[in-house]
DNA sequence: TTGTGTTTTATTGCCTCC
DNA sequence: GGAGGCAATAAAACACAA
């Protein structure tokens, strides 16, 4: 039987039974068992009289059944219908009020169960967070160090390309002057001082061009570098600025080396 | 003493399982 | 269909500050 109206006077009977037990274990102690279920029945008759009378009481369980109750809830929080049945004789409580009790048990069970998991995935979330704040102080300084490296590069390149252009004007107008020349006096050809002149000028642009080359291998192993160390932390335009297309493929096994991207005016 | 918040006991309605 | 579990809720008991 499970449900029971409180209207019901049956139902109100036993819900008043467990202080009627509690007094019959108090004032009844020592008596037969023969004697003493008699006693129960006549008290059980006196107070299904008085519920259909007077309303139900709840009343709170001793610290004994309480004790008990937590000791067996520990063994195991369902309830076999045996070890209610067992545990209803033993304190001197309804088979129901057994079940109740477990039932609200469970309850509370679970309830700090939740209090527990939730306190447990607040402490790992904030361990989470912490170890994500120190992620993110250790990416600022790294792209702090990056911007100064781009920017060292920068400096350096702006020297090249002014030393390399300078370069190839003096040689330009050298050309125009030897074809000027040529044109006018044919007789230069022949002179071994002009030969040497146009040697040291290509042996001077070969050095400046192997500069360069020089300047784009770094800054391809150093594009490489930060590509396999930090892959996730690149900005797109740190991939585009350290992107094999942009280093111009002076090493590019296929495709000579071209200064295109040294010299975007020609 | 009393108002108020918390805890405990009990009920109700719904669901699942056998 | 009955038994039992669970969530939501009621209501009594209790704790405690003002």
């Amino acid at each position: 039987m499970k449900r029971f109206d409180s209207s019901d006077p049956l139902a109100a009977f036993i819900s008043i039974s467990s202080s009627k037990e509690e007094r019959t274990q108090k004032t009844n102690q020592g008596y037969s068992r023969d004697f003493q279920s008699m006693l129960d029945s006549l008290e059980e008759e006196d107070y299904s009289e008085a519920a259909s009378h007077v309303g139900e009481k709840k009343r709170r369980l001793n610290l004994h059944q309480v004790k008990a109750l937590e000791k067996n809830f520990e063994v195991e929080n369902k309830l076999e219908p045996e070890r209610k049945l067992k545990l209803a004789g033993e304190l001197g409580l309804q088979p129901r009020q057994i079940a109740i009790w477990f039932q609200n048990r469970r309850a509370r069970w679970k309830t700090k169960q939740l209090e527990r998991d939730y306190g447990t995935l607040k402490a790992n979330y904030e361990a989470l967070k912490l170890d994500y704040s120190n992620l993110e102080q250790k990416n600022e300084v790294l792209a702090q160090e990056v911007k100064e490296l781009k920017a060292k590069l920068s400096e350096e390149n702006v020297d090249s390309s002014h030393s390399v252009k300078e370069e190839h004007r003096v040689s330009e107008s050298d050309n125009n002057a030897s074809v000027h020349s040529k044109n006018h006096d044919f007789s230069e050809n022949n002179n071994p001082s002009a030969i040497t002149r146009d040697h040291s000028n290509i042996s001077s642009s070969h050095h400046e061009l192997m500069n360069l080359f020089q300047l784009s291998d770094s800054r391809v192993i150093l594009g490489n570098i930060y590509q396999v160390y930090q892959p996730h932390l690149m900005k797109p335009e740190e991939q585009s600025l350290f992107s094999t297309e942009e280093s111009c493929n002076f090493f590019s096994v296929d495709q000579a080396p071209t200064l295109h991207c040294y010299f975007p005016e020609h």
